[in-house]
DNA sequence: CATACTTAGTGTTCATTGTACACTTAGTAT
DNA sequence: ATACTAAGTGTACAATGAACACTAAGTATG
């Protein structure tokens, strides 16, 4: 295991992600069950080991292909995460991220038993393998503080929508009620919406406009 | 070089700082001149590979006391650089952190000879080693940011100050002047200053206030 | 010892931003 | 034709941020 320098053991390198959607006005991230020990049975965050040659990043792409059958979602690193102990089995040190998936944009959910994955309401997660749980908690909080100064909800929403969706999403991610009038007033302000010209007839009521973003990129207000 | 795994490469790990001060009224990084090859004789991050059983904070803090051999400083995790060409050698992953000194609590240095380190304003920097440039900027453009949402310059400052001092600070790192009346309001508003009941008699003019934060820890605005 | 010099210390006005709040509109369903 | 539902809209007030200039309290000098 280690190295002819002693000191200075053969690390393994992972990646964990934190894959979060919002489905029934509730965040949620993906889980997988783990086959194998340690911790066989648990739940755990979706991941891999970084192969040769490839960089953080293309490990986190691949990870999240691999799992969720999408590409050329919201990615973006969170922190990495090192202690000694944290696998029973040997040093590895994870580099964790966030991605974030529109529903709407994920495969039909099969069986939770023949996949091994899961969906899972933040505010109720299971109890998580090695130290899943506090990479996640981090992730949340991470989300979090990021909705109120950026426009990153972006990642989380089809590519067009009603304001009234839009404003859905913010008020579950944050789990608090935003008023009507302000927040479409401040959304219309950031300038990053366009309209589509669309309506959207869903509903035995008024139709609304429907939406979308200007641009991909994360804008920090 | 691989295990059995043929995939999965055996990654070495290393930390990396950028430790900033401020001094002359300039923001300055301390680099440390690279005695062995690759990039022999380049300026780069003071570093070191993760020894066993060494979580990724003590490495850190180690590699802090070796080449400042000050303690107990602010410090914190950038982010993690992973490129699989980022060293030429073989393959490595490192993870950046930031840290603040504030000038007073240095020892005195020595000849740039000698200990082949020295402090350069972030703003001319010489030509670093592997991926260090990048690094380093990334963590200026980080340190900027958070000056102005939180009370981080508290990690640069001597315990007793004037509040003109900690006006200078500011002004230093982030590259621009400020209203002193608006500055000390927004300052004092915080309620994270005390009163030492002390004065700074040095100087041929009105003496000022001595200032202390009450409590060690990052606040966010 | 009177005067000049230097940085410390202090408030107010105005512009901008954020917050609270209720009714009309345009569709569908009965 | 009427009821129902979510969409869409404006204003008054409070809080925050930005611009701006003089007096105060020491030291240095002639």
């Amino acid at each position: 295991m280690n190295t002819k320098y002693g000191d200075y053991e053969q690390t393994g390198v992972t990646v964990d992600l934190s894959i979060f959607t919002v489905n029934e006005d509730r965040l949620k991230a993906m889980l997988v069950r783990r086959a194998e020990a340690p911790f066989q049975g648990f739940w755990s965050l979706p991941g891999g080991f970084l192969k040769n040659g490839e960089s953080l990043d293309a490990a986190a792409q691949r990870v999240l292909i691999e799992k969720t059958g999408v590409n050329d979602v919201y990615m973006e690193q969170l922190y990495t995460f090192g202690d000694p102990k944290r696998d029973p089995r040997s040093r590895v040190i994870t580099v964790a991220y966030i991605a974030l998936i529109p529903w709407q944009n994920l495969p039909k959910p099969e069986s939770e038993k023949v996949t091994g994955l899961t969906w899972v309401s933040v505010d109720s997660l299971p109890k998580l393998a090695f130290d899943h749980k506090e990479i996640m908690s981090y992730a949340v909080k991470r989300l979090r503080a990021k909705v109120s100064y950026s426009n990153i909800v972006h990642g989380l929403m089809p590519r067009q929508f009603r304001l009234s969706e839009l404003q859905s999403m913010y008020e579950c991610i944050i789990d608090d009620k935003l008023d009507k009038r302000n927040f479409r007033k401040r959304m219309l302000a950031t300038g990053l919406l366009k309209e589509t010209g669309k309506k959207d007839l869903a509903g035995a009521h008024r139709p609304a406009m429907l939406y979308q973003f200007k641009t991909t990129e994360i804008v920090f207000f």
